[in-house]
DNA sequence: GGGCCCGCAGGG
DNA sequence: CCCTGCGGGCCC
């Protein structure tokens, strides 16, 4: 080669040639490999800036790339590079890149690939590879280029590349893995293969990085009420005027009434804007109707066995403990409220983690994110507003457990941590939260059924992007919606099932190839075929690599015994020697299997709440997740560092299959229709875009049955006679519009 | 300000 | 269908 006898500069930063340090601007960097050289004692030294760029050392270049004009960069570097004026300039801002040390090695190497030109120095191409959720994709990088595999291909030692980089590094007269040295099979160098499964393991990880969780381009819209008046109103079966007996008015929003997170603009056809931090609204009724918290009596929206969406702080509960950014939260029950009560300040019995408490509970095992809004009736905060009902933002459960009240009765106790991406009301500051400790709670001590969070959050912080997101699907909502099909301008009125969506999301390309199952311990085949570790090494159980011959009582030579990949008869033979486990796409699988776990959980049904059981239950289920980990984790060391040999392989994959069974990948046939499209209709006739449109039709809301017959039960329990009020009619100063049979909602 | 009342909404 | 529920108005 040309560049036999270029060296670079060694760890101190001298060159190994000319024995000096060279000053910073006659160092090079290795696009590649980083390595600095010495740019004067290179045999062929980069003539232009925009190949100084672009330059690779000897080591990793064929020939030098000078007049490469089919770098794709070409232009993109005059925008970057050129703007940094000379090679000496350039050079500096590598240094600076590479001395920076709060900068991790990933984002070091995206900086330089962007300063060198890789896209322009523009977001796009970044974020066209690169990918929203770091921790998703972490595991998908390419180990040349630090990107986000681009049609990976997987070597049989397990590691995983871009094509390109791959080829590239064969074509550099690389003959063992960039990883880890191992060698690397000629059939593989001369046709790599795309390895399906990581393409759908990248994408998934992607997908699940996208803020809503979802194909951006569908947005899920739920109308609610849509037919109502704008405002709140007098049902003809309520005796008088005002709120306080009065239906609510349309919901404006088109979240689903399960809907977790913030409400965002594309959920509010109205002002497009999305529900803001610090809105708020003149009462409860109102503020139902812009979704930040529907119910209209209580203070906590949420199912059991499902999750809770939001609270509010009003007062109800004097336990409550008001510090802005954090609070301790109060549950519900435990009051007598006979007498047809709807609240009562009197504790008498003990509250337990069931209905909505348990709903609480579980957003706090799962870390979903919990909007807050607080009350002018919380009179003993400092955070309360002044007025009316505000909403505050996003919080997460980070804590609950049980203590006596100050009324010597059990409550249930919540901590909740903001963590939203907008300011709070009351901070002067212009940014959102980050994350903080937890505050040290005294009541603790003494606290009974204590439970935190033991799986990552499903909402978090994004520390690359310092955004609080979904770092999971966020939970799909257990109700019929609207679908917005942007191609025809269609709604589709969806049922979407949970458990089905969390089984239609893995990839038919996890699937082993043999027992057609989720894989475990997932092995790649040179020909880019992947099976389970134990499915393949079960093919060839028993045989030997070599076969032993004899003839007449002569012993032969060995000859090789050829053994096959089961799907495309490509010769395996050397890979099973030493098949080693994709690591990435085991991890990626084993995360899949764990959201279906959690996914399948919520699903069943958790009908049994009395409260010891459920403590029972969350317990069992977090310790046996644990050990299940710490068993797959300890089998996986095994099994990587034994030699191959199939029957012993057995006994510990057995094991770990067992734990994670029965997931049928792409199992489209008992449940896969996940969404069933219930009915069309055009958009366009005011369903959602206007909320303020015409009479509404339904006449759901109108009550004809006579009062006298329509006592609830809690109104029998006692009497009620109001007589005086028969004609309680509708005060001119009520602002609510009162039905009567007159009006034209028919 | 405190007590009482009761229609609504939603969970189960 | 029954039960629950950190509302809101009005009366005292």
């Amino acid at each position: 080669m040309a560049h036999v006898g270029d060296l670079p500069c060694d760890g101190d930063g001298m060159c190994m040639l000319c024995k000096e340090k060279p000053p910073e601007e006659e160092r090079l960097l290795c696009r590649t490999c980083v390595t600095p050289w010495h740019v004067a004692c290179l045999t062929v030294k980069p003539e232009t800036l925009a190949s100084a760029a672009d330059w690779e050392c000897p080591d990793c270049s064929a020939p030098p790339p000078t007049a490469d004009a089919g770098i794709p960069a070409a232009a993109a570097v005059g925008v970057t590079a050129a703007s940094a004026g000379s090679s000496g300039e350039l050079i500096a801002a590598i240094r600076a890149i590479e001395a920076d040390a709060t900068l991790s090695e990933a984002e070091k190497a995206r900086r330089r690939q962007r300063l060198l030109g890789g896209d322009g120095g523009a977001e796009g191409e970044v974020r066209t590879r690169g990918c929203e959720g770091e921790s998703d994709c972490a595991s998908f990088r390419c180990s040349i280029c630090i990107e986000i595999l681009d049609r990976p291909v997987t070597t049989p030692c397990g590691h995983n590349f871009c094509l390109k980089c791959f080829e590239k590094w064969i074509k550099q007269g690389g003959h063992s893995c960039a990883k880890c040295r191992a060698p690397i099979p000629s059939k593989m160098k001369s046709q790599p293969r795309i390895n399906l499964a990581i393409v759908a393991a990248v994408r998934m990880a992607r997908a699940k990085s996208t803020p809503s969780g979802a194909d951006p381009s569908k947005v899920y819209h739920f109308v609610h009420n849509q037919n109502r008046p704008d405002k709140a109103y007098t049902t003809e079966r309520a005796k008088r005027a005002g709120k306080a007996n009065a239906a609510s008015g349309k919901i404006f929003v088109t979240i689903a009434p399960d809907h977790f997170g913030p409400i965002l603009a594309e959920n509010d056809p109205i002002r497009n804007q999305g529900v803001l931090v610090g809105e708020s609204w003149e009462d409860r009724l109102e503020c139902r109707q812009w979704g930040a918290h529907l119910p209209h009596v209580a203070g906590i929206a949420g199912q059991s066995g499902y999750g809770a969406q939001s609270v509010a702080l009003s007062g109800g509960y004097e336990d409550d403990e008001d510090h802005g950014e954090w609070f301790l939260y109060t549950g519900s029950g435990g009051r007598d409220l006979s007498g047809n009560k709807r609240t009562n300040k009197e504790q008498s019995f003990d509250q337990k983690f069931e209905k909505l408490n348990e709903a609480l509970r579980i957003s706090c095992k799962k870390g979903y994110p919990v909007r807050v809004v607080r009350s002018h009736k919380e009179k003993r905060s400092s955070y309360a507003p002044e007025g009316g009902v505000r909403y505050d933002g996003i919080y997460r459960i980070e804590k609950c457990w049980r203590k006596a009240g100050t009324q010597g009765f059990k409550v249930c106790r919540y901590l909740f941590v903001r963590c939203d991406n907008e300011p709070a009301p009351w901070t002067s500051e212009t940014h959102g939260d980050r994350p903080r400790p937890l505050p040290v709670i005294k009541e603790l001590k003494g606290a009974t059924d204590v439970s935190e969070r033991k799986e990552t959050p499903a909402w978090d912080f994004d520390e690359n992007e310092n955004v609080w997101k979904w770092t999971k699907p966020s939970p799909l909502s257990r109700k019929p919606a609207l679908v917005h099909n942007v191609d025809d301008n269609t709604m589709t009125v969806l049922r979407r099932s949970y458990k089905k969506s969390a089984r239609q999301r893995i990839p038919r390309e996890f699937s082993c190839l043999i027992c057609q199952k989720l894989m475990t311990q997932p092995l790649t085949t040179s020909c880019a075929h992947n099976f389970c570790k134990a499915c393949l090494e079960g093919v060839f159980v028993g045989q030997s690599f070599v076969r032993e011959r004899t003839r007449g009582g002569r012993t032969l030579r060995t000859q090789k015994n050829i053994m096959n990949c089961p799907t495309c008869q490509f010769d395996i033979t050397e890979f099973l020697k030493n098949p080693q486990i994709n690591r990435d796409l085991m991890s990626c699988i084993e995360q899949l299997q764990q959201q279906l776990k959690d996914a399948e959980e919520e699903e069943g049904s958790i009908e049994d709440k009395s409260n010891d059981a459920a403590d029972e239950k969350l317990k069992d289920e977090t310790d046996n997740v644990e050990a299940d980990d710490a068993d797959a984790a300890d089998e996986k060391m095994k099994n990587e560092t034994d030699n191959v040999e199939a029957g012993d392989a057995d006994a510990s994959d057995e094991k770990l299959k067992d734990g994670t069974d029965n997931v049928e990948a792409g199992d489209a046939e008992e449940d896969g229709n996940t969404v069933e499209a219930e009915d069309t209709v055009k958009q366009g006739d005011d369903t959602i875009n206007n909320p303020s449109n015409g009479p509404p039709k339904t006449r759901k809301y109108k009550r004809k049955v006579p009062v006298e017959q329509k006592g609830t039960r809690r109104s029998k329990r006692i009497k009620i006679t109001r007589e005086g009020e028969e004609q309680g009619d509708n005060s001119p100063s009520s602002p609510l519009h009162v039905l009567s049979d007159n009006d034209d909602f028919e």
